[in-house]
RNA sequence: GGCCCGUUCGUCUAGGGGUUAGGACGCAGGAUUUUCAUUCCUGUAACACGGGUUCGAUUCCCGUACGGGCUACCA
């Protein structure tokens, strides 16, 4: 079983493609087959420079590693269509010579007067002999107009009494009539195969299995299973299967490029960066790769029972074309957040640490791993996203910005002072600074003073973290450190009684 | 407009001729917790509409509505 994902590199790689590449990626290891990486630039006039780079690294980070691709070669290459640009004018040559396909002389400005005045336009058997091609001229002219090098581009011609069914394996029979279809060009003026011609000649000569490929492909197909008829490669076709597409989070249409500007939501997996724009990508915004690839994977997909968490390995076990649903699925960032949750809170303290330490320096922290580490595991049950971790924790690491004001209203009184000034001083003399010790301590000097812990506690927590959420208060209080505790507290004290 | 595809809680979805239509996210409430979060429990909420077929349709068929895709010398 062989399959491939092939994306233009026309710009940076959308979350929808992703998820194109997934199930592509899913089927083909699931059934020990190879998935391979093309890259379709036959388009000279869209090619965005760095995008193809952008696809490689953007699949990378999230696991989907191909088996072939144009980076790591494979025994089909190459992978890149502008370097098999030779090899698709033959098969154009060979379709025009049985009689499937045409010369066609027309010029974009004569079919653009022609669709103005008639919408509903089709370049197909109804008119195809009034326009400018070998169907219509007489052979002599053709001639002259090939010798004169006269621009011409080479289109299908569509058996308009045909009907084309096929079994899609997402939505079982689907079928055209040859009469509605249009005679679409497959080699074009400046010399390149479109995508249907270079699409098709590239899966027959890579072997190609099973296409899984966006619904927008849907009503190309047929086209494409009369080119693999036209060139005699009916037995070699693959099995079609169009994947219903990722609609925006609300209102009408596909998930665009625009939703991620308008909600601040990530609709790329890793940042672009180009001239113009620059996108954050799921990467970005403190997302885990593990939790993207869960949560576009149950995107149209499920299990076949109820479970939720997947790893990469056992999405490939459990894996099915049977379960990708039909109809289009809503793009919603809050389940992703949950799936990331999930994710962080399941991970180990050094493996979470690592991620962590970039975020730390670029806040110019410059944390020790086994700080990073104990950090991670105090905080990794209170967020949601990588950066969480710093807005939610940032404390740890640098003077508290601003209080709760109204919890310090409300929790601190004037003539609490003497009592904490005796609890810290306490604390000082405290040999051991853990939490265990320190909550040992602490019960002991409530007993004396007969006072409750909401008397102390939230008090601490508002003087050493300026918020009411966070960690719990021993645990916070061992990481933050003796010194740090006490000189904390009694500038914490003084900012109290200025706020009371 | 034409062609093609689709439609179960707000969202992701399971199911399928007779079910209290199940799960998850979210939201609400509760338990645990010194706080927050986690965890656990409870609640909230859906078969687009109209005709058939049938003893019986959410499920099958046909329409309608709505949504989506395509309709380029783009992929």
């Amino acid at each position: 079983m062989r399959l491939r994902f092939a994306p233009s590199p026309t710009g940076p790689l959308h979350i929808g493609g992703v998820r194109t590449a997934l199930y592509n990626y899913l089927l083909a290891k699931k059934n020990n087959g190879k998935f391979i990486l093309r890259i379709e630039d036959t388009d000279q006039n869209r090619f965005v420079s760095g995008a193809e780079k952008y696809i490689q690294e953007a699949l990378e980070w999230c696991g989907i590693i191909p088996d072939e691709s144009p980076f790591i070669g494979g025994p089909f290459g190459p992978y890149r269509q502008s370097e098999r640009k030779h090899l698709y004018r033959k098969y154009a040559d060979q379709l025009i010579a049985n009689g499937s396909a045409y010369y066609a002389f027309d010029t974009p400005e004569s079919l653009d007067s022609k669709r103005k005045e008639d919408p509903n336009f089709i370049y197909g058997h109804k008119v195809r002999m009034q326009m400018r091609n070998s169907l219509a001229l007489p052979e002599a002219e053709v001639q002259e107009l090939l010798a004169n090098q006269t621009p011409f581009v080479v289109r299908l011609k569509i058996p308009e009494k045909e009907s084309i069914a096929f079994s899609d394996l997402i939505r079982g029979a689907v079928s055209f009539q040859g009469s509605d279809l249009d005679d679409k060009i497959i080699l074009k003026g400046d010399g390149w195969p479109t995508y249907h011609l270079a699409n098709i000649v590239d899966d027959y000569l890579m072997q190609i299995t099973h296409v899984i490929r966006g619904e927008e492909w849907l009503s190309s197909t047929p086209h494409h299973i009369l080119l693999y008829k036209m060139l005699g490669w009916e037995d070699k076709m693959p099995h079609f299967a169009h994947l219903p597409l990722l609609l925006k989070p609300s209102g009408k249409g596909k998930l665009s490029k625009r939703d991620g500007q308008a909600l601040g939501i990530p609709v790329f997996p890793i940042d672009w960066v180009s001239n113009n724009d620059h996108f954050d990508g799921f990467r970005e915004k403190g997302f885990l790769p593990e939790a993207v690839i869960n949560f576009l994977a149950l995107l149209g997909w499920n299990p076949g029972d109820e479970r939720e968490l997947f790893s990469l390995s056992e999405l490939i076990d459990s894996f099915d074309l049977k379960n990708v649903g039909k109809s289009g699925s809503r793009f919603d960032i809050e389940k992703a957040k949950w799936f990331n949750q999930q994710y962080i809170i399941h991970k180990e303290p050094q493996e979470l640490a690592k991620l962590v330490l970039p975020i730390l320096k670029r806040h110019q922290i410059d944390a020790d791993l086994n700080t990073a580490i104990a950090f991670c595991q105090l905080m990794k049950e209170r967020v949601n996203l990588l950066e969480d971790f710093w807005t939610n924790g940032y404390y740890f690491f640098q003077p508290v910005e601003n209080y709760d004001e109204k919890m310090v209203r409300k929790k601190w009184s004037i003539e609490f002072r003497p009592i904490f000034e005796h609890y810290l001083s306490l604390l000082q003399e405290l040999v051991e600074f853990t939490a265990e010790k320190i909550q040992a301590l602490t019960n002991e000097f409530m007993e004396l003073k007969t006072l409750s812990p909401g008397q102390i506690l939230p008090v601490l927590r508002l003087g050493l973290a300026g918020t009411m959420k966070g960690p719990a208060v021993f645990e916070m209080m061992e990481l933050l450190g003796k010194e740090r505790v006490i000189e904390r507290m009694e500038t914490a004290l003084t900012d109290f009684d200025n706020m009371s």
